[in-house]
DNA sequence: AGGAATTAGTTTCCATGTAATATATATTAA
DNA sequence: TTAATATATATTACATGGAAACTAATTCCT
């Protein structure tokens, strides 16, 4: 399981393709072990990833600053918003000023079940055999990999 | 958008968190410039694996064959497959000596538009900022990651 | 004020991961 | 050998999530 090249039987043309399918492989295995993860909580990553900013922002704030503020980018903030109402674990609140609003509100269940889950949280340490000096070094490429890249 | 952290206005514990997470965004990032190149073409980045690995095998092969080759794990198959015999891309051959076994071949047009794909394809240069041996740098710190993990 | 452009959120459509199921083959025990 | 069980292979059914079309509300411009 050590080395990504074995285990897909593939030789690559240099490293830049192999490091692009490594990042894609790698992503993969860390929402694998996320999913299995908060699958017992009845929450998925990205609802979890909602509640913590929720609760960061110590106040109903906008379904469109939750967008901006997700990790991954969720494009339907409507369904996921849904499925945290139907289990009680956020509000809707209505903006006075501005009806196209909803402002956003964490529930006492909705940070009740971060303290539940936080304390747990194995994803903390899933990139643990790397020093810290290494995973900023793993940042850094990876930023440097984003650059002038857009076109 | 050359900055990661400031990009989803958060502060992170760690080095590790902040590379984990970079991880997901940059996979993210890379899987979206992978549909919109697709996309004209009406095969999925999935689709397109599967046909390369059909003409890389030189032979008709087995479904079983082809999750094991495939980069992203696509545990559905059978859909993928249905996919692409709507579009007359591959056919489907009954295995001789196994009854539950089906085999895959890639059709003529399979084969055209690997060869109309390849020449274009741009994803090999989404990386081009990186030098080859930073290339190879990332990848060997993304193989370190996923060590000693699985527990 | 009135119409065009923009913004916010929702709905709809489609692709994909997971789990349960069906069928065929292999293995085991009498 | 044959019935019973286990395993392998693919398919189907269900749930989740991304992208784009859509609706409603607001802002901008003249």
């Amino acid at each position: 399981m050590a080395n990504f090249a074995e285990e897909i039987n593939s030789k690559f043309d240099n490293n830049r393709i192999k490091a692009m399918l490594n990042i894609l492989y790698t992503a993969n295995y860390i929402t694998s072990h996320q999913n299995d993860f908060f699958k017992p909580f009845g929450v998925s990553p990205q609802q979890y990833n909602i509640l913590r900013i929720l609760r960061g922002a110590k106040q109903p704030i906008k379904v469109q600053t939750i967008k901006e503020r997700m990790v991954e980018r969720a494009p339907n903030l409507t369904r996921l918003t849904d499925k945290l109402c139907d289990k009680k674990l956020i509000k809707r609140i209505p903006f006075p000023g501005d009806r196209r609003v909803v402002l956003i509100e964490i529930t006492k269940d909705g940070l009740d079940l971060l303290n539940e889950i936080m304390p747990n949280n194995p994803l903390h340490h899933l990139l643990d055999s790397l020093s810290n000096e290494e995973a900023g070094q793993l940042s850094d490429l990876l930023d440097k990999m984003r650059d002038n890249n857009d076109a």
